[in-house]
DNA sequence: CCCACATGAGACATTCTTGTCTCATGACGG
DNA sequence: CCGTCATGAGACAAGAATGTCTCATGTGGG
């Protein structure tokens, strides 16, 4: 590296590897970090000298989930329009991440007792409040807690990538099927 | 242990020991054999002795697992009455043994390409049927796919299962929770 | 009373992964 | 052309978990 430092191949560079690793652990959660790095091109070294271990390998690809979250919960505009139109452009936006989301929801489960990253109680705090408001509005039943409906959120969108990266479910249906399950249900209406 | 062998002591134990490794896997899925000769209050040695190996008690939680969610089946009697009725009754049984369902839902996503034990297999057409027979009834929408619905199903049961065992969700509304979402939807409906 | 046998405790080798280190190489800029 | 520096390759130790083994113990039945 230059004098010029941090700024110029580092940061590229860890994103790419952020990138692929994300991709990887998405398939295989217990990919080793010789795995990672074959995947990332990169020698067990040198993503060692970016990532200090694999801890903070699984962190930083924790905070690179919650910003991709948070961004589509931005670009979905979650407090605009009707609470149902704004969920559905939320899980749209968040159809790219569902694969890392699936990763980092069960990765979180590893961790019992210990405190969890404070940008998860942020983002839960965000689609809370998303259905909090739907319910306010008369859009939401208010029979379903906003804490359960954002965890069923996250099973779905869970479920959703594995049934699709096990070809159970047609990879372009998987925003319909989560939207549509998880406002209508499966019950079917007599007007539309 | 007697002549009489095999039958008297072995079975008994090694059932109980099974319970408690759910009941430990549960709570912790990384827990060693070690912990888990610890929680069952036998020595690893006799753990040994009973499960050749982790891979063996995994395999033998899966078959119990998969022996219960056949047990829900049964008494829930998925094809008698309403299929939405089926249902309820289903989550319901289901509900006890959710913990350890969610441990085997997401064990499953880490052998990704290879052959899945052949009773889910049974068990997930066993529970489409149900969903195809609703639709056929007319009870249920016919542009969710039963594979989408039974995938769904066990998303909801895992994330119900560790709201709950985090506190986000009070076990009481547990199954009440899963199958209201997973029939009628967040949304509202004017008629009841 | 004695024997069989399951058990617990623990030693042991093995394997896997991680984290650290060194060194040679090659690219890039001055 | 030369020096800097990131990289790749690989050696290395440490730790964790697994699987296997032996041996002493105690219980229960014959």
């Amino acid at each position: 590296m230059s004098h010029v430092g941090y700024g110029c191949l580092m940061a590229v560079d860890r994103d790419l590897v952020l990138r692929s690793a994300a991709a990887l652990l998405t398939r295989k959660s217990t990919a080793t970090m010789d795995e990672v790095a074959k995947a990332a091109g990169i020698s067990r070294a040198t993503l060692h000298r970016q990532f200090a271990g694999r801890d903070a390998l699984v962190r930083a690809l924790e905070a690179l989930g919650i910003a991709e979250c948070e961004a589509s919960a931005d670009a979905a505009r979650l407090d605009d329009g009707p609470a149902q139109e704004a969920l559905r452009r939320f899980v749209k936006e968040l159809e790219p991440a569902a694969g890392l989301l699936a990763f980092l929801y069960t990765e979180n489960q590893l961790f019992e007792g210990e405190e969890q990253n404070e940008g998860w109680a942020r983002l839960d705090a965000r689609i809370a409040a998303l259905f909090r408001r739907g319910q306010a509005t008369g859009e939401f039943r208010i029979d379903l807690t906003p804490a359960w409906l954002t965890e069923a959120l996250y099973g779905l969108m869970a479920s959703g990538a594995w049934a699709v990266s096990e070809g159970r479910v047609a990879s372009k249906d998987f925003t319909y099927m989560i939207t549509e399950l998880l406002l209508g249900g499966s019950l079917r209406r007599e007007e539309s």
